[in-house]
DNA sequence: ATATCTGTTATATTATTCATATAACAAATG
DNA sequence: CATTTGTTATATGAATAATATAACAGATAT
């Protein structure tokens, strides 16, 4: 899986790596039970620091994505709560519709945005 | 239009204050051509720093959503480049839903969630 | 067994960001 | 003329982000 960092981006780059993770699992690059390279490994590859991955591996791992074998390194393995990632979501998506509404975008244009992006992740 | 910052949250202040108004606006409590209180005042309304108001309202202007006038102070005033919010809002949804994905959130119940919210800014 | 590789923890340093405080300026208002 | 506007400048303290070394226990491989 190719990770892209973008070192003049205001985020955080252990964002980044979270969420382009997220990404690769939705996106089925990478499986349940796959295992992650190791910190040292993909920090090295990365060219970033070895704390930098071991924190974002940590928030995939507080976050249900992750858990951590100690013979394996971290493996992709979710624990679902989906009341909780429903009630994440609503919030989230309330400041960007808000923003989109504002801009013109309609109801019917994000629902298209959504198959889009739902369809990119089947693929 | 009341403000509620929440000083425990890890988002920044001037941010918590520039999505609670563009909610303002989406939800039509603040409308085109209304004027926002002037920093010192809404500084002191919420208990935080002059700059800290300063700062939200530049980025609400920089955003595309007042204007600053001399005479009246940030009035609320739209700037629509829809293919830039259109762009900005795909890329944003991108980690979201691929969140939601891992989550065994379906695409019908983004939809769902999409129509609440924007019945929400209808009321 | 010995060396290597795992995640993890600890400590320290540097740079950046956030929020604060004080001060001042030009333009507009009353 | 005093006050209020946005704006700018400068400084400080706190928190965060990213880096660098170092060490540990457990697992793996030679």
């Amino acid at each position: 899986m190719l990770i892209e960092i973008d070192f003049q981006s205001g985020e955080a780059i252990y964002m980044q790596l979270r969420n382009q993770i997220i990404l690769g699992i939705a996106t089925a690059v990478i499986q349940e039970g796959d295992v992650l390279p190791s910190v040292r490994q993909l920090a090295e590859d990365i060219g970033i620091n070895m704390h930098t991955v071991n924190k974002a591996y940590a928030v995939l791992r507080q976050e249900g994505f992750v858990t951590i074998d100690r013979r394996k390194g971290a493996v992709i393995s979710l624990d679902v709560d989906k009341a909780k990632a429903l009630a994440e979501m609503r919030e989230q998506l309330s400041v960007i519709l808000a923003k989109g509404c504002c801009k013109n975008i309609s109801r019917a244009e994000v629902h298209k945005l959504v198959d889009d992006i739902f369809k990119d992740f089947q693929e």
